[in-house]
RNA sequence: GGCCCCGUCGUCUAGCCAGGUUAGGACACAGGCCUUUCAAGCCUGCAGCACGGGUUCAAAUCCCGUCGGGGUCACCA
């Protein structure tokens, strides 16, 4: 039974590089019909663990990354977190000082940092001294006498190598000198990272261990743990890390600033920062950040374009395939193919995968996604009470594929704007309006054939328009842009006569009206 | 600096292990078509094997070296 494990931290974020991880763990069980674990590394958590969890929990399942057992779901080999498991690590601690594979170490962190300066100046690597090492009960009664802590130390080989095989980069070796003897045990008891990612590995029965690249050099130190354990080793996976637009750097949220150098990178927040302060959300980097994942909820892209974007981020199927369901993600996942080379985020292509997966979406789904971000923006409230889904409903129809993510309905806000507050984009006036000698004219003409309509649906309005463009001699040109920008205030939209139609003779004609006085 | 990893269009990638392709696809970009503006759609174009040596009839692919980039070196995870 294949179990896989991702074992966020509790930070407050959801990083996008966290995400991709956390997919292919997923990924990689549910293809081999085990089991996804979700662990919590809180082992040095000082803050409030709930709150710091909350958004990481609640973007996996945003993104349908469900998982078997952890937090809120529970599971046999609970608890899931590792500030609840101290007690384990100590005793695995005591075992392995028992088995003289760790030492109590005595040294102040000023003495350890000596000794490094001292070795670097010899341009040597560092390797402790040891010579705080305490192994029997005489010298660690010595070493307190005076008045020293001990932390526990790992007591790591000093020849020989390791061979690593990796699912992802093959076999990778070390060796073992190159160890330092890492502190598994703080003064207080408290242990750390390292210990406790080897025992939980193995009381959950993680069969492989899918990471980060950067834990790869960790690697040495928990396999001399498991080992000294007598665990059986889980298979190892190094995924590459997910690298900044257009560099192969660490993608960091930290760095938000730089990136929005980026042209494309500045397109889509820009974009999503419109709509974000259109629904009175914060657009701080801290709040808002394409790094992070509820960057693409709150904006309203589909989960679907994100995944599927994330699966070929440094994995793909073969040279064709671009699109796929979770079904066929879950079929055809693999670890041989995840690439070894780090991958930049490319907003631009998610972008891409966003506008494909809206497409698909049907027009019910689209108006249910679509109405939250209305209410947020106050824009119901101005219409008579059930009249705005319906009002709702046309425009998606209308607007088909342009609107892209569900945040989008808002270049529409003009259909919900009282007539007498409808703004007007000032180059459009000018181009459409003020400057084409008799467009005022023509337009009055217009909302006179307007005003005696008896029907007011798409369809015959076109026919009124030709048949008006066709009795005044005149280009079509000359009269729908300038209907346009008099009903929406805007150069561009939706087809003019589904425009017309959603808004309504009343609204049509007092806003042409008002739109003459503007000139 | 030590150790480790990586290197195909601007970006994501296929091809590499089992040498022979006009080096394929996608995003972006440019141009065109369509058109009622904007999107969408369709067509076309631009653009890449980091470099240098080998091995071979033949190298993106195998070997060696160089260069470049990155990760990591905590009583963080």
């Amino acid at each position: 039974m294949v179990r896989t494990r991702f074992a966020p931290s509790p930070t407050g974020y959801l990083h996008i590089g966290g995400v991709r991880t956390a997919l292919f763990c997923w990924l990689f069980a549910r293809r081999h019909g085990g089991r996804f674990v979700l662990r919590i590394d809180d082992t040095d958590q000082q803050r409030n663990v709930e709150e710091a969890l909350a958004p990481i929990l609640h973007g996996l399942r945003w993104l349908g990354i469900d998982w078997d057992e952890g937090p809120e779901v529970g599971g046999p080999y609970g608890p899931y977190y590792q500030s609840q498991r101290a007690d384990r690590y100590r005793a695995v601690a005591e075992r392995l000082l028992a088995d003289g594979l760790a030492y109590r170490d005595y040294a102040t962190p000023e003495e350890i940092q000596a000794e490094r300066k001292a070795v670097q100046q010899l341009k040597r690597p560092f390797i402790y001294s040891r010579r705080w090492m305490a192994e029997t009960s005489q010298q660690q009664a010595r070493f307190e006498a005076e008045g020293r802590q001990g932390v526990v130390r790992l007591k790591m080989p000093r020849e020989g190598r390791l061979v690593v095989d990796d699912l992802v980069r093959g076999q990778v070796e070390f060796e073992w000198a190159q160890e330092q003897d890492h502190v598994i045990q703080r003064a207080d008891g408290s242990c750390l990272y390292h210990l406790a990612s080897v025992v939980d590995d193995h009381e959950f029965q993680i069969t492989h261990v899918i990471r980060a690249e950067e834990h790869l050099s960790n690697t040495p130190r928990q396999v001399f743990i498991a080992q000294g354990l007598g665990y059986e080793l889980p298979q190892y996976a190094h995924l590459p890390y997910v690298a900044e637009p257009g560099s192969r750097n660490k993608l960091s949220k930290r760095k938000l600033a730089k990136y929005l150098k980026n042209r494309d990178f500045a397109q889509r927040v820009e974009h999503g920062r419109k709509i974000a302060e259109a629904i009175g959300l914060k657009t701080d980097p801290e709040a808002f950040n394409p790094v992070i994942v509820d960057f693409y909820e709150q904006v309203g892209y589909l989960p679907d374009a994100i995944v599927n974007y994330l699966a070929l981020l440094g994995w793909s199927l073969d040279d064709q395939t671009e699109h796929f369901t979770r079904q066929e993600l879950l079929q055809s996942f693999s670890m041989e193919r995840v690439n070894k080379a780090p991958a930049s985020f490319d907003c631009q292509k998610l972008w891409a995968f966003q506008e494909h997966y809206m497409q698909q979406v049907p027009d019910d789904e689209k108006i249910r996604m679509v109405l939250p971000y209305l209410q947020k923006a106050g824009l119901a409230a101005s219409q008579p009470p059930g009249e705005v889904e319906a009002r709702v409903a046309r425009i998606v129809r209308a607007a088909g594929d342009r609107i892209k993510t569900a945040g989008d309905v808002l270049d529409y806000a003009d259909f919900f704007v009282p007539d007498d507050e409808l703004p007007y984009d000032e180059k459009a006036l000018q181009k459409r309006l003020r400057q084409p000698p008799g467009a005022v004219e023509l337009l009055r003409k217009f909302q006179a054939q307007l005003a005696a309509a008896d029907a007011y649906d798409a369809e015959t309005l076109g026919k009124l328009l030709h048949d008006f463009v066709e009795n005044e001699g005149i280009g079509i040109g000359q009269i729908i842009h300038a209907v346009r920008v008099a009903v929406t205030g805007k150069a561009v939209g939706f087809g003019l006569f589904d425009t017309l139609a959603i808004l309504g003779k009343a609204s049509c004609l007092a806003r042409i009206e008002r739109a003459i006085r503007q000139v």
